[in-house]
Parts: structure tokens; sequence; C-alpha cells
RNA sequence: GGGCGGUUAGCUCAGCUGGUAGAGCGCUUCGUUUACACCGAAGAUGUCGGGGGUUCGAAUCCCUCACCGCCCACCA
């Protein structure tokens, strides 16, 4: 054997080995009629590239599993990737952009489809590749993507997720669980498509506040009067306007009202007056309503607030609930709106609505562009400097005195009088007020999201919400930490409808179809297949009806304009006169990659197809999974399954924290302090950070990640090589029969460690089956370095020296100990086990499918080799303790004396003194009746030990030595014996505190007399 | 504005249902002992954030304050 493993040939030869002999094939390793245990892994996205999260993920789920495949459980790992639809979309757009490719929109949707599926096909083998390089035991035949079998998906990229993502659709489509609809939702302008609230990060961001004036109409006037909770007066002023402010001036233009609490007096005279928008162009000022509602706070501000329907989720409400007109300023870009009529007749449009005069629709509102002509497409942050400055200039803003609180320091300096000008305090400034505002952007995108009124496709959350929530309550499934499970109901308690369609085009395209309804509404056809949607568009419209499929809405419109011509002054609809062809297209959103992997439990399994796999494997058995994703995937998992297939997913949700860097930052590219797993592997081997990993798992807590602490682990492996090593150079592995059984041992020192062993299998199974990593790792960890190494190893040297039984019995022992280390640890660190397994015996199989030991530390443990092995590392402690601080040279073997040896002890020492000797360094043992001066004493329980090293030792230096150590004891015979006297102690601790506290205390006591004794000598000396 | 965490040795963190403060790294001294220098031996280091309370006994339970972090939230 080499010094040390090498990680960097051996790993991925060994993880070849697993995988052609099909070690991690479903079930494999399994016992007849055993448990099932099966785990979903988190799909990574498809273009991704492991990432610290997904390390740490990975190799706690493969701990589990390679821990219940070992166990001779029913084990499948399903693997599989995620075809994340923004993420793919911008990674690919990106790769042809820099390629110089044609743009997505020049090449059209059927060409970039198959061009995401190229990428998809190409950069998949990365993060699986990286899975493996971690160890993970994934059964890779079963490989799934949440886009397999999808209509345009090429050549070998078949399978039925589509399949089970499309029937979903429809059936909660046809449960009325799934509804379209014109909502105000979160649009992100980059891509162009909306996004659910989870994709939206609100930052505060620094932003102003600006107010101002909204004229009454006709020139009408109010008295505005404020007053103190008595009803005090503390102003009060003519007014012809209102005040108004707003941190997104551009919306103005969008304004249907104002509103202000129905309580606030201030603005009661005018509640039902109309104010004009103090922008656009003069003479088509538009006039909007002052109305009443809840939601004003007339503490805030000046307690009106602007109501613009189509660009903020209150006013929304706001507007929905007073009927107030919601106009869209902007387009799908974000840019302000360019399209339809000119502005002067829109505004009359506008006007005319706001009078009550006519009603309109919908989509007629919707067609209206409010924005005046010298700001139509300009970017809304351009438009919104404009928009300030033109109110501004036109003397509306309020004014405040320069010295104003409320003003930020721009202000304040721009108050600066010119030459000769009016001094500061008396200067007059637009209020605008420096203030940190919460602003939503894109969590892709990074781009502020705008409100958007568009129609898109919603799940009824709150529908289907119960169950998952019913399933938490009473335990039929546990999330782990208990912390987390209130995480999870804050969210479901609070549901809010889910939008689930993206305009984007890499997805599952929405199963429906739409063809011409009466009125400008379309039409919709939910179904499976095309051919399923024509035979329901038969059913509604005629056997004889004749379907024309095309490109888009646009497309259809274009083919309809002159039937809808025709049709104006027709007034009963079934009057009308059908076209020759209707046109249908399909609708062009995709949904949300959410919906999909929401499915991935049972889609993974095959459903919609009965399969065996689903009958064995599901509900799954864990999921682990980082806190991040709560609400993305693990609610929403939960909410599909019972909604689908009555079931839940899952029994345990394991919920991980967040690695961050050294100093707690979380590992960012933008801060570059991110570490690459595989960087990491690379430089110390899987089985090092796989160890770290797991080791730093505690609960709920982020885990900080250091290199050394890597380092460290990485040393764990070769202590574990080397001990194999040393136990090869024994012969411990020559022409071996292993055996799984614990050898039969008369030895001491072979009898404890077998009963150590035992006690460490029940720790670790323990520690696993509570998921906490940590205790496991560390449990092994200090057995295999700090027992095993440090003393088993040591204890076994002189043992190989004995008569051939002995040496046999201690190379059985030996040989069967470090097979237990290595099925033990195997699920940790596989790859050196593995190979550790294979050159140490001739075996039938692989360490991967070795059988996890079930013997029990109560039928192992020798009570009497225990004691007899602790006294016995005690005096090798305590001796070689003594030897150091008096400055034994450490060659020397010295003479050690004994003056009270009892039966027992003379025992233990009999039967162990040539390790005692050898470790100590102890020449032999003399007994004697006292020790002589210059005895440096060593207490050893009862036992008083002695190293004759008159002339050797320094006087001064033993006498501190010892009162040092008396010290301590004092302090602590002192504390135990004041609980003692106690009268209360003694009544109220439980009987078993107390005994342990007397034994304590006397053992104390022993240490101190024999302590005292040998200051005693020493003092005479002195 | 709500909620949840954290504050323990120089650093990073363990300490489950209250019963003599622990680990790793780092540090100091020593070491060519036939597995291992990715090593061994021996050490040093803590008013367990502050203040109250419950208890015979609190790092551990309760209250409160301070600071740090995270999540959620519609204050124009």
């Amino acid at each position: 054997m080499d010094k040390t493993f090498d990680a960097k040939t051996a790993e991925t030869r060994i993880y070849d080995g697993w995988e052609e002999t099909g070690a991690f094939r479903a079930g494999a390793n399994a016992k007849p009629g055993a448990e099932a245990f099966s785990v979903v892994i988190p799909p990574p996205n498809v273009t991704g590239s492991l990432h610290m999260g997904h390390a740490f993920n990975n190799t706690l789920q493969d701990i589990l599993v390679r821990w219940h495949r070992m166990r001779g459980h029913d084990t499948l790992w399903q693997p599989g990737t995620d075809h994340a639809g923004i993420a793919t979309q911008m990674v690919t757009e990106r790769e042809m952009a820099a390629n110089g490719e044609p743009s997505r929109r020049e090449m059209g949707r059927d060409a970039f489809l198959e061009r995401v599926w190229e990428q998809k096909i190409k950069s998949r083998g990365t993060i699986i590749g990286q899975l493996k390089r971690l160890g993970a035991s994934c059964d890779w035949s079963r490989e799934a993507f949440t886009m397999s079998g999808a209509p345009n998906a090429p050549e070998g990229e078949d399978g039925n997720f589509h399949d089970a993502v499309i029937r979903v659709f429809v059936d909660m489509y046809e449960k009325g669980l799934i509804y379209r609809g014109k909502r105000l939702v979160n649009w992100d302008p980059h891509f162009e498509t909306a996004i659910s609230d989870l994709e939206v990060e609100n930052v505060e961001t620094q932003g102003q506040m600006w107010h101002f004036k909204y004229p009454l109409a006709d020139g009408r006037t109010y008295t505005y009067v404020e007053k103190d909770e008595d009803g005090t007066v503390l102003f009060e002023e003519e007014r012809d306007y209102i005040s108004i402010a707003t941190t997104r001036p551009e919306t103005m233009l969008g304004d249907g009202a104002v509103a202000v609490h129905p309580s606030d007096s201030r603005y009661a005279p005018i509640v039902g007056a109309f104010c004009e928008i103090p922008v656009g162009p003069k003479e088509h000022r538009r006039l909007i309503p002052i109305i009443t509602d809840e939601y004003p706070d007339p503490d805030f501000g000046s307690g009106a607030v602007k109501i613009t329907g189509a660009h903020d989720f209150n006013d929304y409400a706001v507007a929905k609930r007073g009927g107030i007109p919601c106009y869209r300023l902007m387009d799908m870009g974000a840019q302000m709106r360019a399209d339809g009529a000119a502005y002067a007749e829109a505004a009359e449009t506008a006007m005319a609505v706001a009078r009550g005069e006519t009603t309109l629709s919908e989509s007629e509102v919707d067609a209206i562009n409010l924005v005046p002509d010298d700001l139509r497409g300009h970017d809304r942050f351009e438009a919104r400097r404009r928009v300030v400055e033109q109110i501004t200039e036109e003397g509306l803003a309020v004014m405040v005195p320069a010295h104003d609180p409320r003003l930020g320091k721009k202000a304040a300096r721009k108050a600066q009088p010119e030459e000769g000008g009016t001094p500061p305090e008396e200067a007059l400034v637009p209020l605008i007020e420096e203030k940190l505002i919460m602003q939503p952007f894109g969590d892709r995108s990074k781009v502020v999201i705008e409100p958007m009124l568009t129609d898109q496709w919603f799940v009824d959350a709150e529908a289907v919400v119960g169950p998952a929530l019913e399933a938490v309550r009473d335990g039929t499934v546990e999330i782990l930490p208990e912390r987390d499970k209130k995480v999870y109901f804050h969210w479901l308690e609070n549901i809010e409808p889910w939008c689930i369609s993206r305009q984007l085009w890499w997805g599952h395209q929405i199963p429906v179809w739409h063809t011409p309804g009466f009125g400008d509404e379309w039409r919709s056809f939910c179904a499976a297949t095309e051919e399923e949607a024509l035979q329901q568009m038969h059913a509604t419209f005629g056997d004889d009806a004749e379907f024309i499929m095309v490109e888009d809405e646009a497309a259809a419109t274009e083919m309809l304009a002159g039937y809808f011509q025709n049709m104006t002054d027709t007034t009963g609809v079934d009057q009308r006169r059908r076209p020759q062809a209707i046109p249908v297209f399909r609708d062009p959103d995709v949904l949300d990659t959410w919906f999909s992997s929401g499915l991935w439990p049972i889609g993974t399994l095959g459903w919609p197809e009965d399969t065996e796999e689903l009958k064995r494997y599901f509900p799954t058995s864990v999921l682990i999974t980082g806190f991040d994703i709560i609400f993305f995937w693990v609610a929403r998992m939960m909410m599909m399954q019972y909604a689908v297939v009555g079931e839940r997913p899952f029994d345990t949700v394991y919920v991980h924290a967040l690695v961050r860097d050294e100093k707690g930052k979380k590992m960012s590219k933008s801060l570059g302090n991110v570490l690459d797993p595989l960087d990491l592997i690379e430089e110390y081997g899987a089985d090092a950070v796989r160890f770290t990993l797991a080791a730093m798992a505690a609960m709920g807590r982020d885990l900080k990640l250091s290199k050394d602490r890597i380092a460290g682990y990485r040393n764990f492996g070769t202590k574990l090589w080397n001990a194999c090593r040393f136990a090869e150079m024994n012969g411990v592995f020559e022409g071996r029969e292993a055996s799984a059984t614990p050898p039969q041992a008369r030895e001491t020192v072979n009898r404890w460690i077998i009963g150590e062993t035992a006690r460490v299998r029940e720790t670790v199974d323990e520690a696993l089956e509570g998921y906490r990593f940590n205790d496991a790792a560390n449990t092994l960890y200090s057995f295999v370095w700090g027992v095993v190494c440090d003393w088993y190893v040591e204890f076994s040297k002189p043992l190989f020296d004995k008569d051939p039984e002995v040496v046999a019995e201690t190379r059985a022992t030996m040989g069967w100990v470090l097979d237990q280390c290595m099925v033990l640890l195997h699920p940790f660190m596989p790859f050196v086990t593995e190979e550790l397994w294979g050159l140490s015996a001739k075996r039938d199989g692989m360490l991967v499918h070795a059988d996890w030991p079930d013997y029990r530390a109560a039928d192992l443990i020798d009570a009497e080799a225990e004691t007899e092995m602790r006294w016995v590392i005690a005096l090798i402690e305590g001796t070689r303790s003594a030897r150091t601080q008096m400055r034994v040279p450490v060659g020397l073997y010295a003479p050690m004396l004994v003056a009270d040896l009892g039966e027992k002890e003379r025992g233990a020492w009999d039967r162990n003194a040539d390790l005692i000797k050898r470790l100590a360094r102890i020449e032999r043992l003399d007994e004697v009746e006292s020790f002589p001066r210059g005895t440096v004493t060593i207490p050893v329980g009862a036992t008083s030990f002695g190293l004759p090293l008159e002339g050797l030792i320094d006087v001064g230096e033993e006498i501190a030595r010892l009162e040092k150590a008396r010290g301590k004891l004092e302090k602590e015979a002192n504390g135990l014996r004041g609980r003692l006297k106690n009268p209360k102690f003694v009544e109220s601790a439980p009987e078993e505190v107390v005994e342990e506290t007397q034994a304590n205390l006397v053992a104390r006591d022993e240490d101190l007399a024999a302590i005292d004794a040998a200051l005693a000598r020493l003092k005479e000396i002195g």
C-alpha cells in the first residue's frame, strides 16, 4: 500500500466500478421483502453546474441512501434535471449572442426550441458528471427530465414527464382549479414575462418621494384644516388643490382617481369632486374623481393617494373596489407605450369614462394609451424625470422651505441662493423626500419589476392548499427542523393565486387552443392534444364547422377583421355568421417551471402510467432540500401531489441551511467568494469534501466552510488509510477470510475494542435516524482517530510479538474492527472506504453492498475489559504527562514504582504490562514500601505510581505541577462536597445523581490524598 | 411593520429532554518510537452577549435589553 490514498485517480475508477455492476440500481442489495426507501433528488437546472449548495444537499442524500442500501432496504435514489424555463432560455440566448447566432425572435419559436434542446443535451452532462464526482449513488438508468417527451423533444429525449404535466393541467382546468384572467402581475421587463410573487426580490433602495398638487377642477376651493387628537385646529388654509405624494411620478399618467380615507375630515368637503392630473398637454388635462377607500392611511403623507390601477398592486385593489379604470402605460419592455390613438383622442375617451358617459370593457380600457405624445417610447425612468420636470416647471410641485427636515441633502443643496437671491432659510424648494423604499427586482434578471395588467393563467392555490396544510399539522408529513414548519404554515395559510403562465418559449406550452368567441373575447378549449381540442370545438360550433390552425392571435385577428366588421350591426349572438374557416391558435404561453417540478415525485416514477415503481416507491421516504425552496418547491409538491393523486409526496422533509464562506457571507459570484466544490474535490478528494459537509451539518444552522476544515478531514481519510496500512504490514489481511461477525477474543484489548465498536455503531445509527449527520460524522471521527488509531493500534503492537494464538486473535480482531470502520464510514467517505475494502481482503462483493451491522453494544461490551482499559489509558496518560512536565527525555525508559498495588490493579498491570511499558516508556515496575525522595507521583484511581527521578527532576517544578493539579482537584471536590452538604440537593436531586456525586467526591479525595503525600515528600527534600 | 434564528476558547462551531464547560483549526513546547509529519506526545486559552427570574443546581427553562443575520409584508 502507498502512504496515502490517491483520490484523484482512484475516485473515477471506483465510481465506474459501482456503475458497471449496477450498484445504484433501484432495489440493488435489497433483502427479500425489505421495506422501501426512496428519495427524489431536487432536480438541478439542466444547464447549471454544481455549487456548494448542491454538494451539501446531495452529500446528505447520498449518506442516507447508501446507509439504507447497505441495510438491505429496497432503495431508490431518483435523479434527474429540471428544464428551468427562464434560466435555460437565458443561458441559451446568451450563448447564441456570444456565437453571433440569430436571435430567438429572428429564428422563430420552433427553431429556437430546437436550439435549446441542443443546449440541454450539451450541458446536461456537466452537472450529472459533477454529481458523480461527488459520489452520488443515484440510479442513473432512471434519469428523468422535467420536459421529457415534450412534442418538440428530439430523439432520445423520450419519457413521459410532459404527459404528466399536461394531464395535470387539463385535469385541474376541468375542475376549475386553473383559470385565466387579466390580472395585475409581476412583470419582468427584461425577459418580458410574468413571474410569480416568489420570483420577486424586494430590495431596500434609496429612492425619492415627490409631492405634487392636483388642482381641483373648475377652480373649486376648500378649507383645508388639520386638527390634533383633541380637535384643536393646528393649521388651516384655503386650497385649490389636493396634495399627493408618489415615488413613481411617471405612473401619474395612468391615474384613475385620487383616494382618501372615508374618515379623513380634511378632504371630506371635496370627496366626489374632480381634480386634474398635473401633467400632459395643458389643453387635454384629464380630470379624475376624488373617492374614498379604506386603503389610504390618513397619517401618512398627505393622506391622499393617487390610484394607478394598472401599475400598483394596492391601487389595483382600490380600483377594483371603486370601479376605477386601470390604464396601462407601458409596453412589455416597460417603455412608455407608443401604440394606439394619439394622446388627445385617448385623453378624451378617458374623460368620457371618468364622467360616466361611457363604460368600456377591460380590453377597451387596455387599448387606451394615455402617455402624452412627447413621452411615448421613452424608458420609464426617463419618463419619470421628464414628468417631474414638467410639473415642477408648471409650479405644481409642493414647495417647502429649504430647512424642512423631510428634505434630503440634494434638495437642500439646490436651495443655495444665487447671487442676491433669497437667503436659504426662506428659499422654497420642491418637496422631494429622500427615503428608502422597497423596490421589487426580478430574481433572475435583476431588473426592476413592473406591475403589469396582462392576461395570465392562475392556479387557485387556496382551493388546493387544504390537504397540504393538514398533512403537516397532523404529522402525516414531518418537516424538520421544527422551525421550518412555521415558515411553511405561514406561507400556505396566506396563499395567493399562483400565476403559472410565462411568456417564454422554453417550457411546457399551455394545452389550450383559442378561437374567436363572441364579442371581443376569445373562447378557449383545454385538452391534452390538438385533436381533442378540435373535437371540443366541433361539439361547440357544430360538426360542419371548419377550423384552421394559425400561428398566433395576431394572425387570427387579421383573419377575422372582415368578419367582425360585418358583424357590427348584428345584435343577437346566435345570428352571427361564421367565417368560412374559424381560425384557431394555441395559447403561446408556457408553464412556470415549478408547475412541472411540483410533479417531480410522481412524474419521475412514471405517472400517469400505473407503474411498478409508483407502487413500490411512492410516497417517497424523505426529501432533502434547502430552505430557500420551501415555498417554490416543497409547498407546491405538497399541494400538487394531493391535488393529483390525493397522497403525500414524501414522509419527511429535511430542510438544510445555506453553505456560506468562512466569514459567514453567502457565497455569490459577484462577491467572488464562491468555493467551487469541483475545485475542492480536485484538491482534497470527494471524501474530504463530503465528510466536511456532513460534519458541519448541524440541523438548521448555516455552515461556514473553510479549506482548513476540509484539509483536516482529508487527513482523517489518510489516517484511516494508514491504520489499514499498519494492519497490512502486520499480516492482518493476509489470506484473510473476512467475517461480519465479531471474533471471539480473549485478550482484554481485543474484547475492549469490540465493545467500543458496537457502541459506535449504535450511536451512528441513532444519529442518522434523527438526521443528525454531524453527530454521526463526529462520532466516527473520534472513534477512528481517537480510539482505534490512538489506542487500539498502539495496544496491538506488543500483541503482534506474542505467541501465534494471540497474534491470530489480534489479527482477526483488527481486521474486523477496520472492516467496521470502513462499513460505518462508507456512507460518508465512499471512495477511500471502498478502496480499502478491496485491498483488505478477498471479498464477495463491493463495500457499497456490504451488510450494515446490527450488533448491539449491550451484547458486545465487556465491562471488565472496559474498566481495565480505561485504567491503563489513565496510567499511560498520567505517566506521559508527568514525564513531559519533568522534562524526562523522550527516549529514556524509566523505572516505575508502586507502593500500594491492589489485587485488581495488579492483575491489570500484569495483563497489560507490555503495552504500558511501551507506551509510557517504562523500564520495569518495582513494588516498594514507600517512594524515595525525588519521586514523581502519578495517581491512577486509588493507586499511586511513581517515577523515581532523583537528580533528574526539578523539585520546584514538581511541586508546582502537583499544586496545580491539587488546586483543580480541590476546587472540584469542594464543589461536590458543597452540593452534598446541601440537604435540599440530597432531597430533591435524583438518586443516581446523588450517588454519582458521592462517587466523584471519593475519587477526588483519593487523588488529593496521593498528591498531598507526594507534596509532603517533596517538601522534605526542599 | 411582523416572524424566526444567532451571540460559548484567537477562529469556526458542538453542547438533545437543566446535574462537574467540548471539538476542529490555530497557538506553545517537545519528538528521525518499525501505520501515518496529511504524524505523535504534552500543554495554554472561556465572568457560556448584558440584566433579572424559576430551581438544591441554569450555557441549557422563563422574562427583558443590546447587537448581528435571515425570511415575510401593499404604506403612496
